[in-house]
DNA sequence: CTATAACTGAAAATTTTTTTCAATAAGGAG
DNA sequence: CTCCTTATTGAAAAAAATTTTCAGTTATAG
């Protein structure tokens, strides 16, 4: 069992939420992809598995997945519609996506500590968070 | 004339597209907000300069102001709906946006480069762009 | 096992975005 | 300036994406 499947059930039932046959399927498969995915896409993976889910409970599920910060969204040009799971269950950390395939691969390394906060004296704002995304094409791809 | 009204109609002119009554006012309206606007809201406010003005319209200005980097998607967790003007007009920059009232502020500051050329050694990802994105509070809001 | 409240699926509704197509208007040629 | 060509536009319709509603189902505490 992995890092995320260890953690996900006790994040859930912290919370109140129960463990539902939906939303484990939805995390398995979100889990087993290396690509990101649409809500669409994870609905016919998950229906291999889970034959009357449906997918208004995928909506559902991600939304409350994302929420608890399980998974999440990955922003493109092309659109912003596609997830993928939080692999890394501590820590701070970015994702690599490629363009042409939309393999994800979490990375670590942040180097914005201290612009950051520059920015913060410089505009008087309160930052809060921030997000990267770096976008390229893995080396299959290439 | 601000620096953006003096030179987009020479991009458009360049790539061969016409200057019209739709377009200056979409781009007037972005210009002239100081927080992102969804195409709805564009669409609202544009209306007011331009009555026959469509919504259809301003859709395709928006993809085309995309297309020529004048205009620039902000992503928030709540959607990626919404757009903004870009007031730098040469150089790489990012943006910060008010989490609660959307004000936005571009900030030239990316210290990303060393990062990134690790990154790319690291993984093999032929690295192509990246976006960031940061958010919180601005003086007003808070 | 039972009670109960959370959860689910199907259908419908809503919201967002794109396509189609006839009418209009920008901008170069004269 | 006027004419011509072709990009652009608006309205309506279609498509796509997401959310709501509601009655039936199921997880889980006790
Ligand atoms: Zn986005
Ligand atoms: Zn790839
Ligand atoms: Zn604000
Ligand atoms: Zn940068």
């Amino acid at each position: 069992m992995s890092i995320l499947t260890e953690n996900w059930e006790e994040r859930l039932k912290e919370q109140g939420y129960r463990i539902t046959k939906s939303r484990r399927t939805v995390l398995e498969v979100l889990e087993a992809s290396p690509i990101r995915l649409t809500p669409e896409e994870i609905y016919r993976r998950a229906r291999r598995r889970h034959r009357k889910l449906g997918l208004v409970t995928v909506y559902r599920t991600l939304a409350l997945l994302e929420k608890l910060n399980l998974v999440q969204r990955v922003h493109t040009e092309a659109g912003c519609r596609s997830l993928t799971a939080v692999r890394l269950d501590k820590g701070h950390h970015h994702h690599l996506v490629c363009r042409t395939c939309g393999y994800v691969e979490e990375f670590p390394d942040c180097a914005l500590g201290s612009v950051l906060r520059k920015l913060q004296a410089r505009t008087g704002f309160a930052i809060e968070s921030h997000h990267l995304e770096v976008v390229g094409r893995c080396p299959k791809c290439q």
